[in-house]
DNA sequence: AATGAATGAGGTTTCATTCAT
DNA sequence: GATGAATGAAACCTCATTCAT
């Protein structure tokens, strides 16, 4: 109901009112202790009244910028896939290397973590406990796959073109692959500290595969 | 409390007694339902009133079987964590090559989902909705992971004892590339229906890579 | 319903059936536990489930002696009160002074506890946590308080007419102050292990009284 | 969790704001039926639906001024124990013969029943059905009746010093005597609506003794 | 605008009691 | 006759949401 993007009433002393500020800068907090305990409990185990204190508001005046419990984590979790979309099309459009910006795209998943956006892609929305209809319908997430997928695709087709990538693996193919690394199996990653080593290692691995060169020579 | 692994009064008579039989069956239509409602539902949207009717039963019935709601989910996920490590060590133990060995696994991961022991892995784990404390004190998340990555580490260390895989490659690098493949990001993976075909396509991308072949000849 | 006065089907063989005696055993263990449990735990924290492992039974067969929960502890307390207005009957028949007899009137509530009859007297409901109107009505306390009261007022009456006690007190008074000294408020008695050395000194005091006896002589 | 101690945030108007003296009255409400119910049916028997229903209040509202059950009942019987004590410490420090203390003592025994602290003293208790182990725990009875006996102590002292009370009788039985005197057996006390009528006769029995006075002088 | 207070709806759990074998 | 199993009724407690001030 009442949303975030709310206009202030007026608009006409210099910029914004000094309440409005006020009230941006709070919903600000609210939206990053629902955070904290969004990650760190889950949907369920995640209560109004722990946010509010943490805040520092009573319970109802979360309801003036959120209209309930639902709207409130939704609001924050569209906020965190736009960001991380934003994020993603920044790489995409970058003018580098398929494989450099593969390579980018795989360390974005590992940075963030809460600091950020909240992790990224698919990680976020796995530890929410949300129920999937409510992802579907509110967060649009099939919608969010598929500009995922779009944007992956371009760089994918780019390193086709390129030359970087084996033009007869079907991208559809490629597309999961490479978004099988953007996700984490409740597992943590080796290298974990250091993001940018990690993503050159899956690159590596990526591109060369697995196999043994010397078999691999030998065959052809 | 009561456990699936009591054993029977055993009353001499053939095999199991008319009631034991039942009792089982009961038991495990309880199973049933509640990974039909902890898939569909998780954890908190899930309630025992609702399992109890799926079932024909009273919910204190529910009871005479697990000590509580938690217990109850507790002992379906240890099941299915027991049964996928088994079907998992029962692949790893095949007299064929570690690829071969590798497609099985990741066609494991497609199987299955509600019918036979419930998804596989870690996909399990993660539409419960479970506090993380509980999944890892009373599931032993922990050691499951270990159980699973020694196992994993055994395919590879033989794949590279049989020159199948690069041995350049580090073997924790390894277990992180080919687990990543074994869960899903919450989206639907390529050849959905035909897992045998997509565990190959798979590992044919995991042995020779996504990189160009020309590339990579030249660059040698 | 059915009642521990049920009459042995057949009394044709000798005197009682080896069933039957088993039943009058069981019974007995029954009670027993309940009492156990009773003093314990008081009427609502105790369960049958309780008793019956305790007994080593199934909790239906409970069923078979009491027709519910609290026909089981009423029927143990009946026998309990009726137990101690006997020992009390025993003691105001005897044939000594007044004073004597009041002392072991004194000294049976202090004895027994759970090994003889359950304590005596009040103290014995008193731990039960029996609704009022169930002591009322199922257990006639009122009934059991008028006889106590006509026992003890016999032996007053007695001690008046033999010159012992002080005729000018009113009876009613005198049972009173006698029935004070049969229930614990709660604390322990002093000399808790010595019931007739206790019960000697209160003897001691309700005749003679704590005033100071050089300033009742001046006081005449 | 929030008590009745809890200081209202004195908004320096006047004195208590109306909303705070609302919530106080409510409180009072609330502790009331709790008594009524506590005393009428016991702690078991007694329910919080019953006693929202009662005040004509929710019965989530209970628990906006104590956390549970128990420590409603547990805040009750704390205040009456408390008040309890506030009543014999004024008795005992009055500049009154032992014997007038002692009297009045008795005489507060009487009192009070529902209207003003609740009854006193053990009978309080008594009725409620609580767990033992609470009672100790949360109440703190056995440093209750500590206090009870110092306070009540010290008038028997002063008794002997003041040569009304035999100096021979060990304090401790003296504590005993009298404490008998204070709680109730399950029956009513003769002239139970003549409270000071009563203490009067019990402490003209407990100085002088029932014993016959024609007696006692024969035997000086 | 902000909040403290109130609540209704719902969930888990316990047990005395019944019934089919 | 004895019992294991099943249950219904009820109790306590939580929390998102609303409302009067």
């Amino acid at each position: 109901m009442t949303d975030s993007s709310d206009t202030p009433k007026s608009s006409g002393i210099g910029s914004l009112s000094l309440k409005e500020r006020q009230r941006q800068e709070r919903l600000e907090l609210i939206l990053q202790a629902t955070e904290t305990a969004l990650l760190e409990k889950g949907y369920h185990e995640m209560s109004l009244d722990e946010i509010a204190a943490q805040v520092g508001i009573a319970k109802a005046t979360i309801y003036l910028h959120f209209s309930s419990k639902e709207e409130l984590v939704i609001s924050l979790l569209k906020r965190a896939l736009e960001a991380s979309l934003h994020d993603l099309e920044q790489v995409v459009m970058k003018p580098i290397s398929a494989r450099a910006r593969m390579e980018q795209i795989v360390g974005l998943s590992c940075k963030g973590k809460k600091k950020e956006h909240g992790q990224l892609f698919f990680a976020l929305i796995t530890g929410t406990n949300l129920r999937k209809e409510v992802i579907e319908k509110q967060l649009s997430w099939g919608d969010y796959l598929k500009k995922v997928v779009t944007l992956i695709s371009k760089v994918l087709e780019d390193g086709k073109s390129s030359g970087e990538i084996n033009p007869a693996i079907p991208t559809e193919l490629l597309q999961f692959t490479l978004m099988a690394f953007l996700s984490r199996p409740g597992m943590e990653t080796p290298f974990e500290q250091q993001p940018e080593e990690y993503a050159k290692q899956v690159l590596e691995i990526l591109f060369k595969g697995i196999g043994n060169p010397d078999q691999i020579l030998n065959r052809n």
